[in-house]
RNA sequence: CGGGGUGUAGCGUAGCCCGGUUAUCGCGCCUGGUUUGGGACCAGGAGGUCGGAGGUUCGAAUCCUCUCACCCCGACCA
């Protein structure tokens, strides 16, 4: 999105619609609101989680699985759990089809009714804190550390690509601990790990925060957030960690014998972060030519394209290439060589850019005389001509320098659209106008918050950590208010 | 679910208002040749239930009804 975005904003979802499907990594399944993930889409999955499973692990948490299926009652147990995902719940009240009348078709046989409906979970806090209460007894069995990777389904009324869709792949962590300070504590370190992923894999600057009453989490006492920002001025709330209390605990009855014997509710999280991640990474880098992947996300690290005129001048790229390929891979570099004759070079030169593969090398019988190769950047798409002796330094250093480059840019950019706002008026036309983060003071009500987001649309996407005070007055009822809140537009 | 829009070959489209030969063009695809350092060129070729169903008509991509999908805006939300 490098080119005109202040009047391709309004065409950012056809851009960025276009980009997506000619990229490769997803496009509408004719499922209602479900999206189907190409193999260059998942492979870029499989990284971010293989990337997260480690984090999690290093922070003792272990993997376990829970059904899909989730019986009504449950949801009933917590009460704003159900009022927060009543809405959005695909429900299962049949087990069996039959062949219709006419034998042309299958329908829903009425006589295989549920007893009891099934709701595909939206989330899995029911069925897990339902489990939860078999496994622990006592202090001892505290804390108990677990993630579970799973698809979940939410029945929007609106999808878009990776940022909303019906059924979505995620992780969710639950932890039960044996004090509140030990679950806030827990609560607040995964926001940490989700923002050090974030930042440090994807490359994309996040604030980290706690949200509002009114944007919890549905059952949390606090939740915590990273909110990032898009290019075209638009929040996106990145990944959620929620301190739930005794909350879940109470509804479900999971008690704990303590130290000294006596039964108390165990303290709850839960955490996760979705494929929509993917939707932050393609609409914080990407650009006019495509997809720009940061290094540590890239299926392929490094691209090589050949250039020849005959079977004799490729065979002897070949092997000048195998040689590359073999020094590269011994630095845990993924490199792909492209040597098909059905593509023109140039042509592969575009495909790769389109798919933000961040270096490409271009071998032709120009560098095989010279000892030399043509080394492209993606994120700048600047080239440069070096020595093969070199490549593989200079390859390491450049996935490096792009990885940081990225975040900077990122950062500059996410920087300079926080804007501190005092006036009411002026607060409203920069939403229109420049958009991003609005700092401005908010008197702590409900009533205001919502006021503002009837009037502009913006949020308050979170109230910063570690948020130097500052006594002011509430940009929209003049009252006192002690801090600054970050206000935008989110997806 | 409310408002607006779009569905024509794998992709992008013209035609629709005002019904009338064999449905337009570009990309892509196939064959042959020349090419190959930034999406090659020439020649030939294949590919269509005009989203679906019903209706009006001598005749429907075009008009009418219903329906499905997608996109945008709103409500809802990660």
């Amino acid at each position: 999105m490098s080119k005109n975005l202040t009047t391709r904003a309004e065409d950012y979802s056809k851009w960025y619609n276009e980009l997506v499907v000619k990229a490769d990594l997803a496009e509408n399944s004719g499922v209602r609101g479900c999206m189907v993930i190409k193999p260059y889409g998942y492979a870029i999955w499989e990284k971010m989680q293989a990337q997260l499973d480690k984090m999690f692990k290093e922070t003792g948490h272990q993997n376990a699985y829970f059904p899909l299926f989730i019986p009504k009652s449950y949801f009933s147990k917590e009460a704003s759990h159900v009022d927060g995902f009543a809405k959005e719940c695909a429900v299962v009240t049949h087990y069996r089809l039959k062949a219709s009348e006419d034998g042309k078709s299958v329908v829903v046989d009425e006589s295989a009714k549920l007893e009891e409906e099934l709701i595909v979970r939206p989330t899995s806090e029911t069925i897990i804190w339902d489990t939860y209460r078999k496994w622990i007894q006592s202090y001892r069995d505290l804390p108990l550390l677990i993630n579970q990777w799973a698809n979940v389904v939410r029945w929007e009324m609106r999808t878009r690509l990776f940022l909303r869709t019906a059924e979505f792949l995620w992780q969710e962590g639950h932890t039960a601990h044996a004090t509140k300070q030990e679950a806030i504590e827990e609560a607040e370190k995964m926001m940490q790990v989700y923002a050090d992923f974030v930042q440090n894999f994807m490359a994309i600057p996040v604030i980290k925060g706690t949200k509002t009453a009114s944007e919890r989490f549905a059952g949390a006492l606090e939740t915590y957030c990273i909110e990032a920002l898009m290019q075209d001025g638009k929040a996106l709330q990145a990944g959620t960690s929620h301190y739930l209390g005794q909350n879940f605990a109470k509804a479900f009855d999971v008690k704990f014998a303590n130290k000294e014997g006596k039964q108390d509710y165990v303290w709850a999280t839960s955490w996760g972060v979705s494929t929509r991640l993917i939707g932050a990474l393609i609409m914080t880098h990407s650009d006019d030519n495509g997809l720009v992947l940061p290094p540590n996300l890239a299926p392929i690290q490094v691209v090589i394209v050949p250039i020849f005129k005959n079977e004799e001048q490729l065979e002897a790229i070949n092997q000048k290439v195998a040689e590359i390929q073999k020094a590269l891979q011994q630095r845990n570099i993924s490199v792909k060589y492209d040597n098909r004759d059905t593509q023109k070079p140039g042509w592969k030169f575009n495909e790769y850019e389109l798919k933000g593969v961040p270096l490409r090398i271009a071998i032709g019988p120009k560098d095989l005389e010279n000892g030399t190769v043509e080394l492209a950047r993606r994120d700048t798409l600047t080239k440069e001509v070096i020595a093969v002796d070199a490549i593989v330094d200079r390859i390491g250093h450049l996935l490096d320098e792009i990885q940081t480059t990225l975040f900077q840019k990122a950062k500059n950019f996410r920087d300079s659209h926080i804007t501190l706002v005092d006036d009411y008026t002026n607060f409203k036309e920069l939403l229109e106008t420049k958009g991003g983060f609005l700092a401005a003071h908010w008197d702590g009500t409900p009533e205001t918050e919502e006021a503002i987001k009837q009037e502009t649309k913006a949020t308050i996407r979170c109230i910063p950590i570690g948020n130097t005070p500052e006594n002011g007055l509430c940009i929209y009822s003049g009252k006192p208010s002690a801090q600054r809140v970050l206000f935008a537009k989110a997806y």
